[in-house]
Order: structure tokens, then C-alpha cells, then sequence
DNA sequence: TGAAAATGTTAGGCGCGCCTAAACCTTGTG
DNA sequence: CACAAGGTTTAGGCGCGCCTAACATTTTCA
């Protein structure tokens, strides 16, 4: 791995799990950051260190680290070339979204800020990835989630659509793949009653008006 | 880098500088690679023993290292994926020639043979990348360069088109362009005597036929 | 509240790829 | 044929990211 590699992985694992908010970051412990990164903790001990020292994170001793305004704006520009390498790879190189994950995540180390804006142009600047996760625009902003809840707080007896798939990892990906569902199916009640339980946080769904669920009736 | 870029980077260098003929490769000064690598002599010496472990590489210490056979297959998948994302550059994304290298060979890095495969069927499986190189097959052979000769070799007075630039490092290549010539441009007579010495050695080309000639008279 | 458990950091060591310096061929020439 | 000149390999050391083991701090709960 080039030089920054590590680093850049150790911003993404900062962002991943405690960078989510609008505002400030959330204080995110190294071995949260270790077991999200297949390392032990004082790997990322060290890490942090090395990012705080960029100005890239702050690190307060046995309670944790979290991103810098700095950082965090670098960690956007990496979720930015994942999530556009991702859209490459399904939409155009005809990849299933449960097998793009790892590839990815190697391109998304290329050098070259003239490749991710050519890419993003070539895509037609798309707006959400292949798993309905929102596409960070050059100057970090997001077009927001608009209408989408997670399924365990859609009211009941409601059917919905799919807009995205919270977390990702491959295995819950190709296992709602081998169920037929995929960004836009549509769900009733019934469906979501007999799916597993964990998914219930972890998909996205827009609420559908009554029109469109009686034409899926 | 990975733990196998430098590997990679080795072998490369290896098959650039000896491994052309279609027979065995010519054995290649641990200098020369170090030189090609920007690498100093020892380093090369390290990595050549180590590709020789792995029976990628022979080496007679105090003369030189070649590829073997598995060695050179090896190579050439590199060589492959590398074109391909050349082509994948300037062809979907629109870089210019002599842009592409640098970014290409980070690019062909990526671990994946199913991104290659879908890469090179999204390209519609070109033979030929954008510097007018031959892109070998998946099975390691090469659609062999044609009619083409190198511009020293062309006999007097005729005029031809140019289809491709050995060596092609993004200088000459940017020099090229500056002259405008790229791969299918047309060189007469009198435009070949104004180029620098150094191309005639450097560009492909094919002799035009009477008619073409005419056309472009 | 104060010890045990859980969590986090520091110390020290390893592999890899790189370097410089020193020892080692090979080759070309007197 | 010996030896100087040049290129090549070996020796030894460095930075980086990783590890385990030992030490420090925070948290938990009797």
C-alpha cells in the first residue's frame, strides 16, 4: 500500500463510525476503529497519533479520537471515489452491488483528483451509489436522503419502496440479492413481516402514497 | 503499495527492458532496472532474488536476471490490464495521451480478473491502446503489430500514418501532440523531414498506399 | 468507595523495501 | 597475466505499519 494508504483507511474507519452528524464528529474509541479495520488496537493508537499530528483528527487519551473539520472534509473526498467507483463498476461494468465492496476500496487510493471529477462526469453525476448511499458532491455537501426512513420506523401496514442499505458488508448484500431485492423493489407488509429482523435497521425505505401501493396490489 | 506492487513493479521492469522477443528473454543488469525503477542497484538486487523464489525470475549473479515463463505470463497480465485502463481513460474518459501513464499504473495495480475481463468486454476487447500498443489476450498472445515499421525504416519519399510510439513517455508524447500528430495522423514526406531525429526511432507507422496518398495530396 | 474487570497506551520487536558503505566479481588494458 | 576500473552483491541500518506483552487508566459493581 502506498504511504497513505493506512492513513486514509484509518480517516474513513474515524468518519464510518463516529462522523455521520452534521455538526461535530463523535468520539470514536481505537478499538472500535481497530475491529472495523482488522487491526489491533495499538495500531490505531499510533495511527491517531499520526493524525493528529496531520491536524486531521483530535486524539484525548483513553476515551478516543474524532475527525477535524480538515479531516473530515478528506474523509468526504474518500466516501466521494468509493461511492463513484462503486457506481462504475455496477452500473457499467454490470457488477452485482454485493461484489463491488473490496474492489473499490482499492481504487478508491488512486491519486488523482482529475480522474474522480472525469469519472464523476462520465457517470453523469450521479447522486446515490449502487446501495442507495448518497454521493458526496465535490465541495463535500450531500444532496440529502429526502423521504427515506429506516424500515423498523416505517408505520405499520405500510408497503414501501427500497432506497438504500445501511452498512453494506457483501454477505447481507448477496443475501437480499438471493430474496430478489434490490434498490426500488417494493415491499408490502406482508414481505416485511417475514423478513429477518436485523434488516430492519438496516434498510432504507421511502413510504409508498396510497396510488402507488394500489398499483402494486 | 501492496505487499506485491513492488513485485509487480519488478517484473514489469524486467519484461519492458528484456522480455520482448518471442522466444526467451534477454537477460537485464540489475543497473538497468534499478535506473528503469528509480530504485538503487542493492534494492533491485533483493527483489530480483525474491522473484527468483518464487520462479517468476532467474538470475546469474554478476550478469543478470530474465524472466521465466510463468514470470513473463505474469508480465503480460500487467501489461494488459495496464493498456486497458489506458484505453479506459482516453477512450471513455477523455484524457489526452500523454496524461494517462502515471495514473494507469496505479490502476493496474487493482487486484481483481473479473474487473479485467469486464473491463475489457466494456471496452468492446480493443487490440490496440491509445499509444498504438499491442494489448495482449487474456491467454498472454499479442495481435501482432501488422504492416507497421518503425519511421527510420520506412522508405524514402512515401508517405504514411502513424499507429503508435514506442516508449512513449509522457514527454515525446506531449511533444506529439503539441506537433498534433496522434495515432492515425499523416505524415508526408516533407513533414517527416522536419521531425526530430529522435522520433524516427520512436513511431510506428504504416506506408501509405498510392490511393490513400492521392487522397491526401 | 475501592478493588476487579475492561479498555487504552507505551515498550519493544519483526518484516518489508529502501538506503549507503564495504566487499566482491568481471572485464579490459598495459 | 596482473591489476585497475567499473559494475554487482553483501552487510548493516532506517522508517513504516503491524504485532504481543506490559503498564496505565477508566469503568463497573459489590
Amino acid at each position: 500500500m502506498s504511504r497513505s494508504t493506512q492513513r486514509e483507511d484509518h480517516l474513513k474507519a474515524l468518519y464510518a463510525l463516529g462522523g455521520s452528524r452534521d455538526g461535530e464528529s463523535d468520539w470514536v474509541s481505537t478499538s472500535q476503529m481497530a475491529a472495523h479495520l482488522g487491526v489491533k488496537p495499538p495500531s490505531v493508537t499510533a495511527m491517531v497519533q499520526v493524525l493528529t499530528e496531520l491536524g486531521w483528527a483530535e486524539h484525548r487519551p483513553y476515551h478516543g479520537a474524532r475527525l477535524t473539520h480538515a479531516g473530515k472534509t478528506l474523509a468526504l473526498s474518500l466516501v466521494r471515489k468509493h461511492r463513484l467507483w462503486e457506481t462504475f463498476l455496477v452500473d457499467r461494468l454490470g457488477f452485482d452491488w454485493d461484489e463491488v465492496h473490496d474492489i473499490a476500496e482499492q481504487l478508491e487510493h488512486v491519486d488523482s483528483v482529475e480522474l474522480v471529477e472525469r469519472l464523476d462526469a462520465f457517470l453523469g453525476h450521479p447522486t446515490v451509489d449502487p446501495h442507495g448511499d448518497p454521493i458526496p458532491k465535490h465541495d463535500g455537501t450531500f444532496h440529502p436522503r429526502h423521504d427515506a426512513v429506516l424500515l423498523a420506523q416505517l408505520e405499520p401496514a405500510r408497503s414501501c419502496t427500497v432506497t438504500g442499505v445501511r452498512g453494506g458488508d457483501d454477505g447481507t448484500l448477496s443475501a437480499l440479492k438471493k430474496r430478489g431485492i434490490g434498490l426500488g423493489s417494493v415491499l408490502t407488509d406482508e414481505d416485511i413481516s417475514t423478513l429477518p429482523a436485523a434488516w430492519l435497521e438496516q434498510l432504507w425505505v421511502r413510504p409508498l402514497t396510497q396510488t402507488e401501493s394500489q398499483e402494486h396490489g
